[in-house]
DNA sequence: TTAGGTCCATTGGTCAAACCAATGTACCAG
DNA sequence: CTGGTACATTGGTTTGACCAATGGACCTAA
């Protein structure tokens, strides 16, 4: 590989900064999402071929590939065979938690922020499934709601309820309420699932709770949004409140509507 | 470095995967965030000094800090002196918005998504920072709209409008709301300038956008915080309906409320 | 004393060439 | 046909070297 240290700036335009090589990487590799040239599922050739094909040494690929992995857009394998190397993964979820969950850390985020926000993006996608889902759509609804009453076990119940929500966000048919929706719900569970095993009264909980669940659903079903919306944020303001304690979940609620 | 190729695991819990070496890295990074040892501002030792810490090389330990990088947690300066080497950042939108980007392309969010998201957000925030503001926040809002008056720059104008967004999410008091404004804010910039500059009547625009920012900061710094939020609801969607094309926006605003 | 420049230590950025470890396939022995 | 061994492939890791930006220390001349 002949390449000299600094590489040339082909475009022309913007030589700002000198790049990293890596960037350069990740900059090519973008371009070619935004070409069509790779879309989820696809695999990336090897990095040292990837490296070759840059101009770059495999470090810098490996840089470039990290980052990318991070943000939950790419995934590796071990190996040979079909499931080997780099491929696009577009998970979503799992960068933009991981993000939340280094900025809840880093820069304190409450849990009372992130419960905020969700409650708005919930409300929103209960209002815009109850006006454009699909039929099939809100079948699944009410018939998620019915899987739910069976289940017991509180971290089994947890991760049904989750399921529950995202969908009502999927059925909203806007692609980044979900996105957003998993990825606080993700940030909370820890929380959420310690404050749920100390209830008192667990079995009275679930009843009321799959209930809640029902109504919401059919509401959303025969298409009253903003009903379904207020039945949501009493929903997830009930809930929080019997859950959490004061220092955790201190606001009044003020965005009621 | 005597330490063999691969780790032990020492916590004793979780095995289920031998982590890899720069998972390692980060795992210690986010502990030091999580115990306080580590906060925005603080420089980390230098890469090699690192590798020895960790007892990994320094390759490693350099993708975990790009991956960190890419979370916007921490950015990197050459050279020497105060400002040198790694340091916490906490930057937030950076991250976020390039994790956006790279969905919107990837995963196909339409702008349509993305502002009726920012809408959601918007009347969230508006909302609460009626109902929590500082005086002097409030006060700031109401100077924001009257300097902006002031600007003809479609560029400028378009940068001093996002401010004044962003403002009404952090006087919210929510500390995730103006995180993720910012990023979807950022996500839409280049579209947005392409779209401004098409407008054929560009100073009325100007007025009327001025004079509807005023009435949404007179209203929050009044605490009408339901008015504030249809204010705001009724500009972003008059704006972006005379901005855009069909195409770009196509919902029916379903979300009024 | 001050303005300007040279040198140099520090620190991230990059490259190179190995080798390790996981994984699936091909092939061989029974 | 079954089971296991060998092997090729691919990411994971290490090592050591050098490049390049940065700012401070020092030195020199006005």
């Amino acid at each position: 590989m002949e390449r000299s240290n600094q590489r040339a700036n082909l475009t022309g335009i913007k030589p700002v900064r000198p790049r990293r090589a890596f960037e350069d990487v990740i900059l090519q590799l973008k371009q070619a999402v935004a070409e069509g040239r790779l879309t989820v599922g696809d695999r990336l050739p090897h990095e040292r071929e990837l490296a070759g094909l840059f101009g770059v040494s495999r470090q810098s690929v490996r840089e470039a590939l990290r980052m990318l992995e991070g943000f939950g857009v790419l995934s590796a394998r071990r190996g040979v065979g079909p499931e080997s190397g780099w491929t696009v993964s577009g998970d979503g979820t799992s960068g933009l938690s991981a993000l939340l969950d280094l900025y809840s850390t880093l820069r304190g985020i409450p849990l009372a922020d992130l419960l905020e926000v969700r409650e708005s993006l919930e409300m929103l996608s209960a209002r815009s499934a109850a006006a454009r889902a699909t039929t099939q759509e809100r079948a699944a609804l009410v018939a998620a709601t019915k899987d739910m009453s069976a289940i017991t076990d509180a971290s089994e119940f947890l991760a049904a309820d989750a399921e529950f929500h995202v969908m009502i966000a999927r059925a909203s048919g806007n692609n980044l309420a979900p996105l957003l929706m998993e990825a606080i719900r993700e940030s909370m569970a820890r929380v959420m699932l310690v404050a749920f095993s100390q209830l008192t009264d667990w079995e009275a909980e679930r009843k009321l709770l799959a209930s809640e669940h029902l109504d919401i659903a059919n509401k959303i079903r025969t298409g009253q949004g903003e009903a379904a919306a207020q039945a949501l944020h009493a929903h997830i303001c009930g809930f929080y409140g019997r859950v959490l304690s004061d220092a955790e979940y201190p606001r009044t609620a003020s965005n009621a509507m």
